[in-house]
DNA sequence: CTGAAAGCGCTAACAA
DNA sequence: TTGTTAGCGCTTTCAG
């Protein structure tokens, strides 16, 4: 491919008057601009932009880790990032760590590697030294999902904890004698801060946490679906079930009804991330929502922040933003609902 | 950020030798490599990738570009290229099209300028000029979705036209007086296909085809919600209804709900891409399957094997693999049904 | 096994 | 306004 080398000698210029028009245009001739103009669609040249990295020490590409691309509610935050880096003509480098903490570390020291201008962590077990690399080498970072005491970071966050607990808490209130929780996979911190909420509400209420109402799945339909044959296999099977994602409890929903049991009159169901399909399964399912694409344009607005303040030793910003129960038809509630389009 | 040279100095060897451990570690003395590395880790070495980039022409990048990765269709599909490329050390440079034909070749663009080792394009429009630029280039390439005859290239693809004709096949067959299409963006090709296909069968039965009964939706939920509204408006409403995506099918089971019309046995639904989703419905949702993931997978193993074997003028491979008409209880077909996890 | 040096393609002083 | 030149950080001959 032509480099800028080629565009000047045929256009019978110095390369700097050509890298001049890539940059700043205005300062060429207008005569010498349009000839250079004219030689670089010739021959098709576009700049590298490994060179311009190297030069400008600058690789307009930020990072994305999420935890399962599979789960809609991250798609969902993929776009609202990518809607805002597109307009200042960033590119997305994307990965999926599977909740694999060796993934989720080499990706960590590739993006370390490739330099990129900031990075966006979402959900997961990010407690690994690499994370204090990416802070070492001042990379601008900003968290996604639950806040993180011992980082500290930019982020932008909800309190999965109370969410939790306002899910227990409606199933408790509606009088459901006894609600199960289906946890996530071991490594998803914000899972299990769903879960203190989970025991906060029982505590509250003097119900003694039972262990056997507690079962973890992998966080997708298949997982929610075993979890719930599992616990209604129990010999007192529970009435209720809390799920730490609103896949696991479709899943679990599945599952009740194979059971030909009736949701919610005898087993009430709530879930969590408030994903579209929620809205659209029969019974529909109630669900704590949370702002997910905001949170992914938050972040990146945040990112820019911080890259073009190059403020990366002040403190870090947090924006915390609101939970909320969306009360459907799967948890029994009785009163006026909301519906999807709602 | 520390560089080779200054690892260089404070190991007391030469650049290149620090190179050498990065690169050929064999061909360095065990001490001096020892020590090397030491001094890497004191320091939080990482190479500059894009330095590196640049030196060897090649950026371990490949770049995807999908229509919507809200469709959880596409996620699917860039799970099996991430699972791939990863194995190889590749990152993904990801990228939504929103079916903007401005936003693609704006991609297209940047990912010519930043050399990306490779490009898998997903469905969408990709007739523009700019395709041509990425085959000038030699930039290995791979389209997923729709056999396109005027591009000779790398391909995955399926029958999408034999996938409409088969759902409306299926329909008419099961006595369902009129169908109606609901239809995707005008952009996206590999809904034209289906369309075709929902004519043909059509045809074949001696079914004038009726305007009324053709609508276009936005390849959403709430497109398909709104194109069934409309639908069913019509002084003589369809009796059932193929959508060009499940999401839309999904929306259309919804307004047909909201309309207290019984489905199957009022309104007949089919949809199209056997998202997980559709299975999930109530009732669930009979649809056209084809190996999403699978069809990821296969392109990114095709993409390396031409940037493998360096091949690229030779002849484009194509890889067809089949759809298949996945029954369920949306369509009222009452012989016996396969059921989710089937 | 090791080092010196050229070069990957571009940007940005600096001079003219 | 334009050209010359010195890097950006790395890889890789080529000598030794």
């Amino acid at each position: 491919m032509a480099t800028i080398r080629e565009v000047a000698k045929i256009a019978g210029v110095s390369i700097a008057s050509v890298s001049r028009v890539l940059n700043h245009p205005e300062t060429v001739s207008p005569e010498k601009r349009t000839t250079i103009e004219r030689v670089m669609n010739d021959l098709g040249f576009s700049p590298n932009g490994s060179a311009r990295s190297l030069a400008l020490n600058k690789t307009s590409t930020i990072a994305l880790i999420v935890p399962n691309i599979l789960n809609p509610i991250y798609p969902e935050i993929a776009k609202g990032v990518e809607d805002i880096i597109y307009r200042r003509g960033y590119n997305l480098l994307f990965c999926n760590t599977d909740l694999d903490p060796q993934k989720e570390k080499n990706y960590l020291d590739t993006f370390l590697g490739r330099r990129v201008d900031g990075l966006i962590l979402v959900g997961g077990f990010v407690f690994s030294e690499d994370i204090y690399k990416i802070q070492n080498q001042k990379i601008p970072l900003v968290l996604i999902g639950r806040k993180i005491p011992e980082i500290q970071e930019n982020s932008v966050y909800v309190d999965f904890e109370l969410g939790g607990y306002l899910a227990t808490k409606h199933l408790l209130d509606l009088g459901h004698p006894n609600v199960a929780f289906i946890a996530g996979p071991e490594r998803e911190a914000m899972d299990r801060d769903k879960q203190m909420g989970y025991r906060r509400a029982l505590k509250e209420k003097n119900i003694p946490p039972r262990d056997d109402y507690v079962v973890q799945g992998n966080g997708e339909i298949e997982g929610g679906y075993l979890c719930a044959k599992t616990l209604m296999r129990n010999r007192n099977p529970p009435r209720a079930i809390f799920a730490a994602n609103d896949l696991m409890a479709i899943g679990a929903l599945d599952a009740i009804k194979d059971l030909s049991l009736r949701i919610p009159e005898q087993v009430a169901i709530v879930g969590f991330d408030n994903i579209k399909m929620s809205a659209l399964v029969d019974p529909k399912l109630t669900t704590v929502s949370y702002p997910a694409y905001r949170m992914g344009a938050l972040a990146a607005r945040l990112l820019f922040d911080t890259i073009d303040s190059k403020n990366i030793d002040g403190k870090p910003r947090e924006i915390h933003l609101q939970v909320e129960l969306k009360i459907r038809k799967s948890c029994g509630h009785t009163g006026r609902v909301q519906e999807i389009f709602s």
